[in-house]
DNA sequence: AATTTCGATAGCCCAAGCCTATGGAACGGC
DNA sequence: GCCGTTCCATAGGCTTGGGCTATCGAAATT
């Protein structure tokens, strides 16, 4: 049984006439006669009474009829699905992004995205490196926004910006004015990181030799980089940010931002995706907006840093 | 567009796996290969991520797949009307059944069924309830034969009868002689059991408190209840068994029956359908077939005692 | 009886679909 | 880091079958 069988089934039905029924179809009438027969002959009943003035549609061919005229129609829709499903920016994009990027980067992100690509909604997905990573290689996401390192078989990366990392400090800390501090002094003070699995916490404590990495008492974690600000801005200790989460926006009185001296710590942001995903241009356009987005935030003095070593690593 | 396309595509969809979706759909892997691009390149549109190691149905491909099975399935209503005219008792009906329940029930209701509707032969596939659920979903199977719960969306189910438990022990035992046994006094003994995956496992599990039911030591499980009913008589220790595998036929020397005390422990059998399926005719007629047989079963002690249980509950 | 109409049949041709063989890319084991 | 394996894509040849034109045969009309 064919798709264009059921075609001539259905106009022969219409016209009642084998001749216009051909040219409806755009055959001749040996073509209609013969791809009935055949089908007839496949489905072991007549669905035609061919009677000297007239085609009759038989009682059970009409039952099939009928049917033949759903298919089509279900046919039909198949290509009106196509239709509507060629634009790569069309549909939702599933993003997924860890939890020390996501606030600081999407309030700002998602206007621009949105300007630019008005028919693809984002469905977000905060969650940590861990989690992201098997649902982006099941197909549960499209793209996600991590931190490098990062490396799956099949997935593309493209680094978005590399951000500096910067030392806070409660009012009133001795280093509050220091120019410069070094990773290694961070072993005098008590330092707050965040809860593990985290793969910010991971690259704090690698930046800063002389930390016990392992086993870090509990008290000294926290599950949110805003818990963390808190927490330093209430005296508690200090910690390690990045610039991302020190713009102006984020400023307090209580709290101090300290620069680390060089080399300055950072971390790599980077885009990744199914080598296969079939809208690379969702990929492009979200790739872009994030561009737009460090140029403009790049007037701000933290993201300027950011800017530089940016352009440092040639991305 | 052709049909053959459309089940490539759904095959496709469904293995995830070129090669064997071109086995499926008896035809070598190029020419599903070059098929599939045909159609992609027709509708304009990728529809799946080819992955080195996996396959994956893009986002607007589900849809497209999900109308093409549409597609099929009113294809396939075009061959069922035209096989028996509007008889729903022609054609094949393709039948699941658990491992726990076909040995003891097709046997007998076969012939039954082949009575009532001889052109209609069973195609059977025994499988665990976890992958009869997809089959049938999939419309690869018509109807399955299940112990309850079972619940898929679209499908209905009918209980068709329930069948006591009783405990099978080697000849000599202590407990050969008792008129009943509390569930709680199996975990003196040493229990064998179905491996993971028979729902009759769990069932068991359940209803014999005291177990421990995770990570049972291998050497206790069995294969089939036949493998069990051999372990018992060769003395390796107790076990649970349906009264269905404990008709006469299957009475032995070496082994002994002790029934449950009150309450005793059953499974409800039950028949499971898509809601539209469109030969429900065909379901009525096989519940009618299972119907007789408990009946008549119902003259050995055994069944009987399942046929009570059975109108207790009222079904 | 001759003419006309319309579906069926015959015979040919070409495109489409399927095959085998091979290529190429990516993952995994050593 | 290199080799082997796996798996999908591509190439090239063959066969099938759906399409065409030409013609036939039956029935209705003149």
């Amino acid at each position: 049984m064919t798709l264009t069988e059921l075609k001539y089934v259905v106009a022969l039905a219409q016209e009642r006439h084998f001749g216009r029924a051909a040219q409806k179809t755009f055959v001749t009438q040996p073509t209609l006669s013969l791809a009935l027969a055949k089908l007839e002959d496949e489905l072991g009943l007549k669905l035609f009474e061919r009677n000297k003035n007239e085609v009759l549609v038989t009682a059970r061919g009409q039952a099939i009829v009928e049917q033949a005229r759903k298919v089509l129609d279900e046919v039909g829709k198949i290509q009106s699905i196509a239709r509507g499903g060629q634009d790569q920016l069309a549909g939702a994009l599933r993003l997924g992004v860890i939890p020390t990027i996501g606030p600081y980067l999407l309030p700002d992100l998602v206007p621009i995205l949105h300007k630019r690509a008005p028919a693809m909604p984002l469905v977000i997905e905060e969650n940590l490196t861990g989690n992201l990573a098997p649902m982006l290689r099941e197909g549960e996401l499209d793209v996600v926004i991590i931190a490098l390192p990062f490396s799956l078989p099949g997935v593309k990366t493209l680094v978005v910006y590399e951000e500096p990392f910067s030392v806070v400090v409660p009012e009133g800390h001795r280093w509050q004015l220091r120019k410069g501090v070094k990773p290694s002094e961070l072993s005098e003070e008590n330092l707050l990181v965040l809860n593990n699995g985290h793969c910010f916490r991971d690259q704090v404590l690698e930046a800063c030799p002389g930390q016990s990495n392992t086993a870090l008492p509990e008290g000294r974690a926290g599950s949110s980089l805003e818990t963390i600000r808190n927490m330093v801005a209430s005296g508690l200790g200090v910690s390690v940010l990045p610039s991302s989460a020190l713009t102006p926006r984020y400023a307090s009185k209580l709290l101090k931002v300290v620069p680390f001296s060089s080399p300055v710590p950072s971390r790599k942001v980077a885009l990744a995706w199914r080598a296969s995903f079939d809208r690379p241009l969702a990929i492009d356009t979200l790739a872009a907006s994030i561009e737009k987005l460090v140029e403009y935030e790049g007037q701000t003095p933290i993201f300027r840093a950011a800017n530089r070593a940016r352009r440092n690593i040639g991305v």
